[in-house]
DNA sequence: ACTGAACGCTTTTTT
DNA sequence: AGCGTTCAGT
């Protein structure tokens, strides 16, 4: 086919640049993604063996679509697209000796650097941190997206929490070399160090990878441009795409200056500028435009559309956020009935993933079907983790964090006291927790029992580690079996066992069609490949869903139909962006990446009222609402609230504004306002007297009697049938509707008395 | 040693 | 409000 029939001019100069370093500036829904591409298959067409090409994204979405695209354009083309992590991990697996890494090493995700921090600050003997262990973790994290030691950063620590850091940092380090494991940042970083310390090693990569292209290149950090600065020196054919004002990951140590930077960087840059916008309406596009051009640290930039102007774009205002849910659920329902859009053309998106449970209440009462994108991972439910960690262990038996996680599950009565024991007796003769469970009978102090228990554990790990090269889903299936895993499940009291038992078969399903996918892949491949899959990868735009997510996740993605919620200060900007003029702009890049992912409807919304961690505070609108242009807004408030705040305060109810809602309002129900009533429960806890401030009135507790229905936040209803013992510490027998029987201490539990002889308003 | 309930902390975003 | 950690009872 003829690759350049459909381009533009500009377009066209940077699909047909061969040699040389290349920018491309492309501005939003500008195609960019069709030229990279392109550009792939023309260098394909110009001769390049499509060995010598290395394309580099973020995400495994991004890789798999444009891999996708190269084969429609060039079938059967073996082009390496894939992200850095993924590209490192596989260097490694054939260099990392170079670091000292044996080729099956563990990836650590989050959870577990968390864990690893933890257990150092205790090895350490930290009682109280002056920092959490979050927060050391984020440090460290930056300081290697930094490149940095815990040498330098001993070095130029300021205070006892810099030096703790360091400190930490230290330990850490040790701790993941002898586990033989890495976290994600490491995957760059021994990268690094191996391009920096081994020429041979750089020279040759450089020569193979001859044509190196990466996408959305405002996001990279020194790591990863030390890597692709490495493999362009004597070949710098490099290709990068970006955008300055998407950059959204200044927090994660991505440096915008790499792209800012890029044409003093390299020689004789060839610079594109797409800003031909193909996505979106006029109206959207002005709205974009119009915010971030309140940003000063910024390169002018047009957004140019043909477009035609579209709806404008709507803003609403709300009272709560259970009413802000349901207004969008209702405009979502009455979109679909007009037959405009189908579920899947529409997305919501929010700041923090904490504000998609409402709208996940919302949606499932209007029977909206929905999708969420993020928050708690399918890999990171106990069970999973479970089974992975014997994965984890049965590939590399240094891994003691994994070694920890199972070696009492399903239990086996090995407890914390046995287990303290042999962490001692590891350290001592510095053997891995495996080596030293091999040889408990040495350890000092433990019991035959204990012993028993982990000479038996070691004999199932030889059995399970004959696996090691078996392909994923029999290992998983025999781990099940053979640890009495499944039968554990099976046996649980509750329904939570099949859930559970639910979970590994998805599990189960996943690693068959990683198998079927992967011909000759070991356990090893598959770990890698879900460890290294961020949730945006599972999400599928064609499941007739609507897709909920958060600004994040949405960047690369575009839906005609796109609702922004939680427009408020403290939330959009994010209050921890207040300080910082640079976050500040950050946070409105983020609200304009939002934007821009919407083709032809846009709806943006805030409510007065927001509950956070419980509490119920007033809210005050973003100021980014004050930098969208009029012209191409409606407003809406419907908060029944005359509130001072802003010009949209004063146009709303005076009722007379120009900005009349242009379709008829889809009809609410009203709500009860339970907090402005007079019902609420009060908790036996607050009876008893739970502040501080009150003493306990012990004639309260008197209500709680046998037959009386009690709620509980988690076993939900129930009803009295005993109260044992008197006084403060009487204790109620609870049979509870659906969780059965349970016995509290009244004064201390969260149960709410309900019905008519229950509390009233106070 | 194991279970269940209370405590206390928090994540903003994610490869 | 929700989660992981700690604490207390058996």
């Amino acid at each position: 086919m003829d690759l350049l029939a459909d381009l533009t001019p500009p377009q066209r100069e940077a699909v047909t640049h061969v040699n040389g370093p290349l920018l491309v500036l492309a501005g939003a829904g500008s195609g960019k993604t069709r030229v990279i591409t392109r550009r792939v298959a023309h260098l394909l067409q110009q001769g390049v063996s499509p060995h010598n090409i290395l394309a580099l994204t973020f995400t495994n979405k991004a890789a798999g679509e444009m891999r996708e695209r190269i084969e429609v354009l060039v079938p059967g083309a073996k082009v390496w697209v894939g992200t850095f992590h993924g590209f490192c991990a596989r260097l490694l697996r054939s260099h990392g000796s170079l670091v000292g890494l044996d080729s099956s090493f563990t990836i650590y995700d989050q959870a577990d650097r968390l864990r690893t921090v933890r257990d150092v600050l205790d090895a350490m003997g930290v009682e109280e941190p002056p920092i959490t262990p979050e927060k050391i973790e984020g440090a460290i994290s930056r300081a290697k997206n930094d490149l940095a030691t815990p040498k330098s950063l001993a070095h130029r620590a300021r205070d006892d929490r810099d030096r703790l850091v360091a400190k930490v940092y230290a330990a850490y380090e040790e701790r993941l070399k002898a586990a033989s494991a890495v976290d994600f940042d490491d995957l760059l970083v021994h990268v690094v160090k191996i391009l920096k310390e081994h020429r041979d090693v750089r020279e040759n990569l450089d020569a193979r990878y001859r044509y190196v292209l990466v996408d959305e290149y405002q996001d990279t950090n020194m790591a990863q441009y030390a890597i692709v600065r490495a493999l362009s020196v004597n070949h710098p054919n490099l290709c990068v795409t970006g955008d300055p004002d998407q950059s959204i990951y200044g927090w994660r140590g991505a440096n915008l200056s790499n792209i800012l930077e890029f044409e003093k960087d390299y020689d004789a840059v060839r610079v594109v500028k797409l800003e031909h916008n193909y996505r979106s309406t006029k109206s959207i596009l002005a709205v974009a435009d119009h915010l971030i051009q309140h940003n000063v640290n910024r390169k002018p930039k047009d957004l140019i559309t043909e477009n035609p102007s579209g709806e404008p774009v709507q803003l609403t205002v709300y009272a709560r956020e259970s009413e802000e849910a349901e207004g969008v659920a209702a405009r979502i329902a009455s979109l679909v009935r007009e037959g405009s859009y189908n579920y899947s053309d529409v997305a919501v998106f929010c700041r923090i993933t904490a504000l998609t449970r409402t709208f996940e209440q919302a949606f499932r009462s209007a029977r909206i079907p929905y999708q969420i994108v993020g928050g708690v991972s399918f890999y990171e439910r106990q069970e999973v983790k479970d089974v992975l960690s014997y994965l984890n262990l049965i590939n590399n038996p240094k891994d003691d964090l994994a070694f920890s996680r199972v070696v009492n599950v399903p239990p086996r009565g090995l407890g914390k006291t046995s287990f303290e024991r042999l962490t001692a007796f590891a350290r001592d003769h510095g053997l891995t927790l495996l080596e030293a469970a091999r040889r408990a009978r040495e350890a000092p102090g433990l019991k035959d029992k204990a012993i028993r228990s982990f000479l038996d554990f070691v004999a199932l790990y030889d059995e399970l580690g004959a696996l090691r090269d078996d392909a994923a889903e029999r290992v998983i299936l025999q781990t099940m079996e053979k640890t009495g895993y499944r039968q554990h499940l099976k046996d649980e009291s509750r329904g939570e066992g099949e859930d559970r038992l639910a979970n590994l078969e998805e599990l189960i399903t996943a690693a068959r069609e990683f198998d079927l996918e992967h011909a000759g892949a070991t356990i090893q491949d598959f770990l890698a490949d879900i460890t290294l899959a961020s949730p945006v990868d599972r999400w599928d735009q064609q499941t007739g869903a609507v897709t909920l997510m958060t600004l994040h996740a949405a960047k690369g993605l575009e839906f005609p139909v796109v609702f922004i919620i939680g427009l408020e200060e403290g939330l959009l900007p994010h209050s921890r962006a207040f300080e910082n003029p640079n976050e500040l702009e950050e946070e409105r890049r983020l609200f304009f990446v939002g934007i821009t992912r919407a083709q032809r409807e846009l709806y943006i919304s805030r409510c007065r009222i927001r509950t956070f961690r419980g509490q119920q505070q007033a809210t005050a609108q973003s100021r980014f609402l004050m930098e969208l242009p009029e012209d191409f807004l409606t407003y809406d408030d419907r908060s029944g609230v005359s509130s001072g705040d802003s010009r949209w305060g004063q146009a709303s109810w005076s009722g007379q504004s120009g900005y009349a809602p242009r379709r008829p309002q889809p009809t609410r129900t009203p709500m009860p306002t339970p907090s402005a009533g007079g019902f609420r429960l009060t908790t036996a806890a607050q009876l008893a007297g739970g502040g501080p401030s009150s003493i306990a009135a012990p004639g309260d507790l008197d209500a709680f009697r046998p037959g009386a229905s009690v709620l509980h936040p988690e076993y939900g209803l129930g009803r009295i049938v005993a109260i044992e013992g008197a006084g403060p510490n009487r204790k109620g027998r609870i049979a509870f509707t659906l969780a059965g029987e349970r016995t509290f201490v009244l004064a201390k539990s969260p149960l709410k008395l309900v019905g008519k002889s229950g509390a009233g308003p106070r």
